[in-house]
DNA sequence: CACATGTACAAGCAATGGTTTGTGCTATAA
DNA sequence: TTATAGCACAAACCATTGCTTGTACATGTG
């Protein structure tokens, strides 16, 4: 974990990268929840939704509302952005432009 | 991890979620590459690099084809595809839309 | 102010995961 | 066949991480 262990990047795969998180994530799809819903929803207590939910926040995939004494989470689309880039660089179109571009300054300089 | 642990989802984002691997995956993009030379790029050992080209290529990620002694990795596009689907789930528009179903009924049944 | 609800914070524990070290297996070369 | 290069397998070690238990803080309510 020596390799850029803190960019937007790791810390977003990072959450995705754990079940319950993505079962949290679907639960406040559709609207903003509180914490104590979204831990009965996916049976979690109600201390390890909050982890969760506070990793998903430093991530940047969900936002935190305050009503009243409620903490309200929702999915915040942004915080996707640079997974959805870095996976762009390994659609097939791409690598296989860049292959080529390999391929052909291979030639050129060697032969 | 009591949620779906084995999933191609699951599999593809726990071996995406580290930078090492991910550093890996940015080597072989252009070509397919040897265990040793991939080592060598990454600053890893030769078994811990085996170990995380295990890991890609169980999460499909990666495939592996022997030339000889050697035996070559290249980026496997395909592999990606759960992930997209996946990160489709939360494009904005995909968001507001099953956003605004959610409130449609329940103006339609609650009020 | 006292009380209940909703949530975050902190420590301890168990499990997971990444790296190292050592070794065995496979394939080319002499 | 012997030697060597390339790689996988396996165990041990250490750090990270997710979960639990206990508790403190904040916001409404009487």
């Amino acid at each position: 974990m020596t390799a850029e262990a803190h960019g937007e990047l790791d810390q977003a795969l990072r959450a995705l990268a754990d079940g319950n998180r993505r079962a949290i994530l679907g639960v406040i799809r559709s609207t903003p929840r509180p914490v104590g819903e979204v831990a009965a929803d996916v049976g979690l207590s109600q201390q390890a939704t909050s982890h969760h939910l506070r990793v998903l926040r430093t991530a940047g995939l969900v936002t935190e509302t305050r009503a009243g004494a409620r903490h309200l989470f929702a999915v915040n689309s942004d915080g996707f952005s640079a997974v959805r880039s870095y996976l762009d660089d390994f659609w097939p179109a791409k690598l296989s432009a860049l292959r080529a571009a390999v391929e052909s300054r291979r030639s050129g300089v060697d032969g």
